[in-house]
DNA sequence: ATTATCTATAGATCTATAGATAATGC
DNA sequence: ATTATCTATAGATCTATAGATAATGC
């Protein structure tokens, strides 16, 4: 029944089905979540994933290495989608309607609020710089799908980028204070994030009538 | 020139005029926002603060207590400001504007982002929890004067208050962002409040008039 | 005498590495 | 032979305290 090769766990094989290193990521995505990056050490992400302190180097250089997997595995999906919709045929407006909608989906999946560690003091650390880079890049397909989409330019541009990106990151606060994260919300942030960009009533609708089926 | 009783510092009076408490919360403060509460030692605190860190014990009887000390000065000012709006004989609206209006200035005020403080994940340890209470108290004032000033009751309330209090909130996360928080930001905010209570168009400019001068 | 500061340090904790061990794979 | 794990530990860092020191106040 063991799992491969290498010496077995003191602790007995996980019950989880989860590799070895899927359990140190979870282990310390729940730790860095609820308790804080510096205030977790690698020995409390190891007692959690229960392995030894040391086996976690086998897998990661260091804690800084783990954050930063975390990090770039929640928002390398959203750049993923981000660049596919890049390619699309489809008008803007439903373009940035449906990022808006994913992106809203994908804060709110999953066992720990993951977009809560992009709230974490340590991040201006050049260590997470990676991570940053991605979420620029994502930032930046936000602004050209906005400026797309309606027919906003220069500082307007930027302010109502800033104001589409704050609205649906905002879910990761809501989802925190367990507040207005309901069905719907993927839709109703969607539709907001389009008046903010410019469209009126029949223009959003439109755009929600042509993204929300796929 | 020396500043009073006690051996004086071997760095040499500080310039800024701040006494030794004031500079260990200045330098803790820079300290937890921009790095975080756990990846912040005490010796870190005392070198920002030009003591050392020892002499910090003398203040606090221990780094939760600064932190504890600086949660409650940002918290403290809203709840007494929220007190003596119970008090008054002003129409629900226009208290409730004002309260929203005076807690985006104080979220925008100072130095440092505090507000940010509120967002860090070491905030569940127990020894914040005189933190949470106020913070409640806070909260708890927003919900009678959402009451009071619409016409919601029951979950309807429940789910205004908090977008209200997330809707106020949310200046952390914009000043952190440095987007959308220009002059007449507590205005706007104060405005959205009133209308997510239920008050139509006409009571919000109302509202707005009666507190607005004062 | 009182106070605010300092230096020194014990003990706890944490990180990262060295090297041993217990499995599988060839 | 290779791999994943372990135990052990050196050295760094951190917290909290003990006790000395250098001022002012009485």
């Amino acid at each position: 029944m063991a799992r491969g090769r290498g010496r077995p766990r003191a602790s007995g094989e996980p019950a989880s089905g989860l590799s070895t290193e899927q359990e140190i990521r979870a282990a310390a995505a729940r730790l860095f979540c609820t308790q804080g990056y510096g205030s977790t050490s690698t020995y409390k992400i190891a007692k959690e994933a229960r392995i030894s302190q040391a086996t976690m180097y086998h897998y990661f250089a260091g804690k800084h290495e783990i954050l930063l997997a975390l990090l770039l595995d929640t928002v390398r999906p959203s750049v993923a989608y981000a660049g596919e919709l890049a390619a699309s045929s489809e008008p803007a407006a439903a373009r940035l309607w449906r990022l808006c909608a994913f992106d809203v989906r994908l804060l709110l999946s999953g066992e720990e609020n993951l977009g809560s560690l992009y709230l974490l003091p340590e991040l201006g650390d050049e260590r997470f710089a990676p991570f940053h880079a991605e979420r620029q890049r994502l930032f930046e397909t936000y602004r050209d799908l906005v400026a797309a989409a309606g027919d906003l330019a220069g500082a307007d541009l930027a302010a109502a980028t800033n104001l589409v990106f704050g609205l649906v990151e905002s879910v990761i606060l809501r989802r925190r204070a367990d507040t207005g994260v309901g069905p719907g919300i993927d839709t109703r942030i969607a539709d907001a994030a389009l008046r903010i960009a410019g469209l009126d009533e029949a223009a959003v609708g439109l755009a929600r009538a042509v993204a929300q089926p796929l």
